[in-house]
DNA sequence: GAGCACTGC
């Protein structure tokens, strides 16, 4: 078994979370500087550090803090830096992991005095990152989190009128420029993981741009930007701040051997599992292993598969820990990828690509690279049923854009997936293609704006007031199609109005832009009072916004049924949730409950703030917050008004089509009318797999979309024509 | 008839 997979001599390079770095590497006519050529040994100082997951933790001793700030390669270049970043409006930092840039360039910018007249802003990708290194960087100035250093994320605001270095989420900063688009606040905007290029971060980019400009032409003070990368590809960022001068800061990684398969692997799976016992039958069994897979039913599946290899094993082999880890695992089990594996026991975890970025698992020698990944995909097939449908000013389903695939990495995610073997000492990277399929991967990945449905944030951008989202300066343009749909999916919602050829929000659409929800959900809470249901709403849309609440352990199917049938409602899955939520506040809120139901509490709690954040916004915009007191039919009518876009009817062979494009999906499996045939349906969200299936259903009457929206169901109802 | 990568406001 072992040989199978083939793997030629290793290559040496000492990798970034990028390709080796050559000498003449940077494309000629690009400004880089060097700040320093090379870097000390061992750990410390450096960001993620610990694992996301556990509590950020305090220094108990600040002298020691200080001595490593000290240690570290980049505080040799912090007079270097300082020079060039003052004189510099935008600057372009491309520092390795472990340089410490996210740590000290705030710092250094503070103790500078560019930050004395307005707060320095630095964003993160993800929540638990903004507050991890904001304790961090407030313990290393000995103050207390909230004064000097703070930061902002959704329902936890840390920060006081001394904070003058704040941390904050990507969304967070976006959400603050719809209010004050000129970011006032802020003397200069660190926008930090550029290289993930999350759809925050990329319309981050052109708000910033453009305040940068606006600030200029006013005279008022100016903004500072500085876009900090991990990864070698800074080129983009660079032009797109007018030929901002790369910065570039040497980290501490550590040499990885790579090997690549000889022949192709047709069975991905297989090749992984022959890697994985290779590797524990020749390695030290101190060596963790880390295992790419794309999804949950591969990984418990490779788990067990591991487990029972594992058992029939000769003597003398080392016993083995086998540990899935994906996003939606429960937060228990999440934690003992952390945990050390017993003496002489090997630990394997298999993960999707939250090991990627998400978490940091330390101790892991090896990893195995299957080369694939499952993600949202532009699927163009669509995108030409969309335009076409366009042209005739029929609209498509929102969600038509996105399917959701198992698909090849791009080199920039296999280098991050090798970066992780190389933490804390040298590593090994096993791939499961050869080096000519890895030459052909797609450079980067294609940036989340240009595979997402874009309706957020058109509203976003038009409650900024940008004059024309169509010529819009992103760093990567969307298609102008693709911005196009969101314009037909706002202006459906009643959002836009065109007054004299230029695109504005209407009153309603200026309304809908305050809540921190997908459009369709606001315009839903935003029509609730018409039907006296607000209270009702806020908990349903708050229940749809979050992970589901429901947990579905596979091995106690029989009892999550019987469980789960006091609260199933034949008018659907919203009313369902609904009924959940009731018992689950009438029984104040017990984890106990939850535990007994199969509820998952931690997402059920988060359910229960957002709801709160929601009501919060209506109670401001001054709406009436009334309860429909157990009267279903209005709410069910309210979602038909706010979510008549997605309805799908029952054909007469069983089947069901889309109300608008006729197009064939299925009830998802999921659902609590899996097993039923009702004859008109609103759907949330479709969830295009193997085949398009219709997520949290709701049972409506066709009567009621008419009413909702008579000139967009004439002639496309069933109901209507026979 | 049978299934859901990852973030975030």
């Amino acid at each position: 078994m072992p040989e199978e997979a083939g793997f030629p001599p290793a290559k040496r390079f000492r990798p970034g979370a990028g390709p080796p770095r050559r000498a003449g590497s940077c494309p000629p006519g690009r400004r880089v500087v060097m700040l320093l050529a090379a870097g000390g040994g061992g750990g410390g100082g450096g960001r993620r550090q610990q694992p996301p997951l556990a509590q950020p933790s305090a220094s108990p001793y600040p002298e020691a803090v200080e001595l490593q700030r000290r240690s570290l390669p980049i505080f040799q270049a912090r007079g270097q830096l300082l020079a060039q970043l003052r004189n510099l409006d935008s600057a372009v930092l491309l520092g390795e992991t472990g340089s410490g840039k996210t740590t000290q360039i705030p710092q250094y910018l503070y103790e500078g005095g560019i930050g004395r007249q307005a707060v320095i802003a630095v964003t993160q990708p993800r929540r638990v990152a903004a507050i991890s290194l904001a304790t961090r960087v407030s313990d290393e100035k000995r103050t207390e989190l909230g004064k000097l250093v703070g930061y902002t994320v959704r329902f936890d605001d840390v920060t006081s009128e001394d904070t003058k270095i704040k941390f904050l989420t990507d969304g967070m900063l976006l959400r603050e420029a719809i209010s004050d688009s000129l970011l006032r606040k802020y003397s200069c905007v660190i926008l930090d993981e550029a290289h993930e290029r999350t759809i925050h971060t990329d319309v981050l980019f052109g708000v910033v741009k453009a305040a940068q400009k606006r600030r200029k032409e006013l005279g008022k003070l100016p903004l500072k930007v500085i876009v900090m990368s991990a990864t070698m590809d800074v080129d983009l960022f660079s032009q797109y701040f007018s030929g901002a001068p790369v910065l570039y800061l040497e980290g501490r990684q550590h040499p990885i051997q790579i090997f690549y398969t000889k022949q192709p692997q047709h069975d991905y799976l297989h090749a992984a599992l022959v890697s994985v016992f290779q590797i524990h039958q020749e390695a030290p069994c101190s060596q963790d292993i880390l295992v790419f897979l794309t999804g949950q039913e591969e990984i418990e599946a490779m788990s067990k598969t591991c487990r029972d290899i594992a058992k029939h094993l000769p003597d003398g082999c080392p016993s083995m820990l086998a540990l899935p880890l994906y996003a939606s695992l429960p937060y228990a089990q999440q934690l003992r990828v952390f945990q050390g594996a017993p003496k002489g026991c090997r630990k394997v975890i298999i993960s999707t690509n939250i090991a990627e970025t998400s978490i940091t698992i330390t101790g892991i020698k090896y990893v195995v690279d299957t080369g694939m990944v499952k993600a949202k995909k532009y699927n163009p097939e669509f995108v030409h049923v969309m335009s076409k449908a366009l042209t005739r000013a029929i609209l498509p389903p929102d969600s038509g854009l996105e399917v959701l695939a198992v698909q090849r990495v791009s080199k920039t995610q296999a280098w991050q997936r090798t970066g992780r073997a190389g933490r804390e000492d040298s590593g090994v990277c096993y791939r499961l293609y050869t080096e000519d399929e890895f030459e052909k991967f797609e450079k980067m990945t294609v940036p989340e704006i240009q595979r997402c449905n874009l309706t957020s944030v058109t509203l976003q951008l038009l409650a900024m007031k940008v004059p024309d989202v169509l010529t819009f300066d992103f760093m990567s343009k969307p298609s102008p199609d693709h911005i196009q749909a969101a314009i037909a999916q706002l202006e459906l919602l009643g959002a836009l109005e065109n007054k004299d050829g230029q695109l504005t929000l209407t009153p309603i659409g200026r309304k809908m832009a305050a809540f921190p929800l997908e459009p369709k959900f606001a315009k839903t809470i935003l029509l609730s009072p018409k039907f006296h249901c607000t209270e009702e709403i806020l908990t349903i849309i708050s229940l749809l916004s979050v992970d589901s609440v429901l947990y579905n352990p596979p091995s106690r199917r029989d009892e999550v049924q019987a469980v789960r049938k006091k609260f199933i409602s034949s008018e659907g899955d919203h009313i369902t949730l609904l009924n959940i939520y009731r018992a689950f506040k009438n029984t104040g809120r017990n984890k106990d409950w939850c535990k007994e139901n199969f509820v998952n509490s931690k997402n059920m709690m988060l359910v229960a703030e957002v709801r709160s954040q929601l009501r919060d916004i209506c109670f401001k915009m001054s709406m009436p917050i009334v309860s429909s007191r157990g009267d279903t039919e209005s709410v069910r009518r309210c979602l038909a008004h706010s979510l008549f876009v997605s309805t799908a009817e029952l054909q007469p062979d069983g089947s069901y089509a889309t109300t608008d494009t006729h197009q064939p999906v299925a009830i998802h499996p999921s659902s609590v009318l899996f097993h039923c045939k009702p004859a008109c349906v609103v759907y949330t969200e479709l969830l295009c797999t193997n085949k398009c299936y219709m997520r949290d259903l709701c049972v409506v009457d066709a009567e009621w979309l008419y009413e909702a929206a008579p000139d967009f169901f004439r002639r496309k109802l069933r109901a209507s024509r026979s």
